[in-house]
DNA sequence: TGGTTTTTTTAGAGGAATCTAAAAATTAGT
DNA sequence: ACTAATTTTTAGATTCCTCTAAAAAAACCA
C-alpha cells in the first residue's frame, strides 16, 4: 500500500472524514471549502486529484465518498493529531485550548516508529483532551459522546466526557467555569423558557445557558 | 521582527549555518547544492529570495554569508532539531541512527510554547544524542567537540563525547562495536603504517581502524 | 413547468519550488 | 595571458496548490 500523501492531501481526506461523520451522505464541494477556508474550485481539482488516486468516489455536482483506503488515511492522520494532543497537555503544559494549532502540524509528521512509540509512552490513550476517541492502530475507536448535556432533566446527574465545540473561545469559557472532563455536574433544575440550567457541581451552584449545555457531552449516572 | 519561514527555506538557511561553521568564507552555490541534493540553479533562485529577505548577503559568483538575522533562525532551527533527538532517544526509545530523518520534520513545527516546554521536559539538556551542542534560547552553545580521537597517542585515555560522522552506517557501526557517548577509552597502541589503533575499553581489546578514530570526538582524561 | 438562485465545474493565471539546457563568469593550467 | 575546465547564473518549463471569473448543472419555487 504506497501512500505517499502530502499534507494537503491529508487535510483534505481529514476533512471529508469528518464531515461525513456528521452527515452519512456524500460530502459536497462548498461544505469542504467552508472547512478548509479554501474556494470550491481549489476543492474541485483537489477532488479529481484525490479519486485518481482512489481515496475518494467522486460523481460530478454529486460530492464524495471517501474510499476504504481514503477512509483508512484519514483515521490515521486523526490518530496522530489526537496522540499528540495529549502528549502536549499531558508532558508539555499546554491547555485543551491551545493544543489544536500544534497537533494540526505534528499530524504531517510521517514516521510508523514515532507514533507507535508514542502510543506506548502515553500508555495507549482512548480519548484526547477534548474527549475525542484516539483511534487504535487497526483505526477502532471508540466514542463516549452520545448524550448531550442539554438532553438531561432536573435531578439527573452526570459526568463530563467530552466538547462538540472545541473551539477555544469555549474552552477558554469552561476553564473560568471550572469545568473540565471528568466533572460531575447534578442538574438542580431547567428553565423552560431558555432552557437554561442550573447546576450544582463541587459544591458550587452556577447557570448554564443551553448554549453551553448543548455543547457538552456527559455520561449519565444511573439512578 | 516578522520571520515567517517556508520549511525550504529553513532547510536553505541551516544548510549554509552548517557549511560555513566548517568553512568560515563564503558558502558556495555548488557546495548548497550538494548539502540539499538539488542543482545549482535551483541555489541560486532560493539565494535571490533569501537575499531578498536580508537573510543571507549574496554577491553574484562570490557565494553567501548568513547575515544576523539569518543566523539567528538557522540556529533556532538547529535548536528545535537537536532538542526532539534528545526527547526522540530519551523517552521513545529510538536509537541516535534513527532520529535525524524524524527530527528533519518535527525541527519545522512552528511553536514558540511547544519548543520551550519540550526544552524544560528534557531538563535543558545542552547536548544531543551525536554529542552535538544544543543552542539555549540566546542561540549560546557549548562546544565539546574538539580533540579527534585519532589525534591521541599510545597510552592516553579518554572519554568519547561526539561523533562528527552522524550518517546510521557509522553510528550503527559504534553500537556493534559497543562504543557510546561517555565510553571510556584507553590507546593501547597506534599503527604506523594505516594509523589504526589497538584499543581498550570496558575491558575489552579491540583495534579500530584510522577512518573510525578521525571521526571520533573524545575528551582526553588528564594524566 | 419555467425561471431564478445556488452549487459546482471549467478556464486561465499566479506563486513557490523544482528541473534541464544553455549562456556567462570565474578559476585553473600551461 | 590565453585557452580549457569548472562554477554559477539565466531562460524556460513543470508540478502542486491556489485563486478569480465565467460557464454549466442542479436545486428551488411560484
Amino acid at each position: 500500500m504506497n501512500t505517499n500523501t502530502s499534507q494537503t492531501e491529508e487535510n483534505y481526506l481529514k476533512a471529508i472524514f469528518s464531515l461525513s461523520a456528521t452527515q452519512s451522505c456524500a460530502v459536497s464541494t462548498n461544505s469542504i471549502a467552508e472547512r478548509l477556508n479554501t474556494k470550491a474550485s481549489s476543492v474541485t481539482d483537489m477532488i479529481k486529484k484525490l479519486s485518481d488516486k482512489k481515496w475518494v468516489d467522486y460523481v460530478k455536482y454529486q460530492g464524495v465518498f471517501l474510499t476504504k483506503e481514503g477512509r483508512r488515511i484519514a483515521v490515521r492522520i486523526i490518530r496522530k493529531h489526537r496522540l499528540w494532543e495529549v502528549f502536549l497537555v499531558k508532558h508539555l503544559d499546554f491547555t485543551w485550548d491551545e493544543v489544536h494549532e500544534v497537533a494540526e502540524q505534528l499530524e504531517h509528521v510521517k514516521s510508523e516508529k514515532l507514533i507507535r512509540q508514542l502510543d506506548v509512552y502515553l500508555e495507549h490513550p482512548t480519548h484526547d483532551p477534548h474527549g475525542d476517541p484516539i483511534p487504535d492502530q487497526q483505526g477502532n475507536m471508540v466514542y463516549h459522546k452520545e448524550l448531550m448535556m442539554s438532553a438531561l432533566s432536573r435531578g439527573d446527574k452526570c459526568t463530563v466526557v467530552g466538547v462538540k465545540d472545541s473551539s477555544a473561545v469555549f474552552l477558554k469559557y469552561l476553564d473560568r467555569s471550572g469545568i473540565q472532563l471528568g466533572t460531575s455536574i447534578e442538574v438542580l433544575a431547567k428553565e423552560k423558557f431558555d432552557q437554561s440550567m442550573q447546576i450544582l457541581f463541587r459544591g458550587e451552584k452556577t447557570n448554564i445557558s443551553h448554549q453551553i449545555s448543548k455543547n457538552l457531552f456527559v455520561k449519565k449516572h444511573r439512578s
